[in-house]
DNA sequence: ACAAAAGTGTTCGATATACACCCATGT
DNA sequence: ACATGGGTGTATATCGAACACTTTTGT
């Protein structure tokens, strides 16, 4: 098929913005790049579109091949595309954001491109523009965890109370308190108690709790 | 530059979702297609991107060329990249939705495409997964109206409270209290009023008011 | 005078915020 | 016994929802 011909040509990029917590901070997916441009400088995860996927597919494959994740939550961020974007040409990029738990991600000891979490406090220069991206999608992050109970899909299946607001203090980066966040989140009926406590602490022992359904949900609306 | 062998091979188009009220109904400018494939149907106005402009810059174009519009509230959608969605092979579409007043709207009479408001209930079957995009910018539309103050970008520079309470009744589908609407949008000091009153209509002319200023803002934080 | 839309307040219930102490466990 | 985080309630302020009549104009 003369595509050539028919259609204006230009790369399509997939790269992808994986956050998850750990160790109480919110981390970042990056790779070090094994080609050039750009050779050596670390990047958000990506690669160009297949011919025989979508964009989605495509986000979901390299976040399998980076991190060892399937089926976590992953929504389309934004297209970006600037003329100077890449020193190659014209390269468009299809950004994706995803959020998963820390104990979800897997890494092979294989890959070249040594893909590893970084603090986002500890994030310099990123290749292209993805220091653009990261920023974008740590926008998203935000706003969406006050819409949204995407909280879920950064979280294991079962969770403290603490551990909960916790994630939202790390992201909103403020302190909330504790008595009013639980009465509040436990009214939206969103989660529940199971009959399970955590264990290990030298501490009292937390009742573990679960969402009832790992989907999207809004918040409140406005009028 | 060998792009054939450095990228995969895809075209990128540029749809737009142009919103508008219209008689106080919402209505979406659609064009005639004078080409294969579909040539005939309605579609959304589109194209594909020029090699030297930016996926806004080309939504632009196209907003401007099929409907006259400069400098309207504009963003990105969503790109679309279900393989099949253009039966002449692969074409990734990225979509923005735009909405602007109605007497910002100027048609050229010479454009073969014929491009005309619709009322959103009268819109039939579209040409490729337009249909999708157009009730996916829908969706947009209606959150967007909640959590922001988008509705400046479907007002012209002077209003009634009616005509603005109007558009957020003809969008979210249902009615609002007059008292409750004033007192709360007054409230958020987004709008003042001017020293000028309506003309014409047999009935007390009413006061006219203005956004202070241009720009999307937020409206509700959720913690 | 009549028709048509403009403009205006109060009450009540729900929700948000601020705030401090006792409890259960491991060492 | 002590250190650590777990767990709980109340009072106040703010916000949202429901609700009806008078005013101003053109005809």
């Amino acid at each position: 098929m003369p595509q050539d011909r028919i259609f204006k040509l230009a790369g399509i990029a997939i790269d992808a913005v994986l956050f998850t917590i750990k160790e109480g901070v919110l981390n970042v997916l990056l790779i070090k790049r094994d080609n050039e441009p750009y050779r050596g400088s670390r990047a958000l995860p990506g690669g160009f579109m297949q011919g025989e996927e979508t964009a989605e597919k495509a986000a979901a494959r390299i976040l399998r091949e980076k991190a060892g994740v399937r089926g976590i939550y992953t929504e389309q961020l934004y297209t970006f595309s600037d003329l100077h974007r890449d020193p190659r040409g014209r390269v468009v990029s299809v950004a994706y954001f995803a959020l998963v738990s820390q104990d979800q991600i897997n890494f092979k000891g294989s890959d070249l491109q040594a893909p590893a979490l970084f603090q986002l406090g500890e994030v310099g220069k990123l290749a292209f523009d993805h220091r653009a991206i990261l920023d974008y999608a740590l926008g998203r992050l935000r706003a969406k965890l006050e819409y949204t109970n995407v909280a879920y899909s950064l979280l294991g299946p079962k969770f403290t109370l603490t551990q909960l607001q916790q994630t939202y203090e790390i992201i909103l980066g403020r302190k909330l308190d504790k008595r009013n966040f639980r009465k509040k989140y436990l009214s939206l009926g969103l989660i529940e108690a199971t009959k399970e406590h955590e264990r290990g602490g030298r501490r009292r022992p937390a009742l573990l709790y679960r969402f009832k359904a790992h989907e999207l949900a809004q918040l409140k609306k406005f009028f």
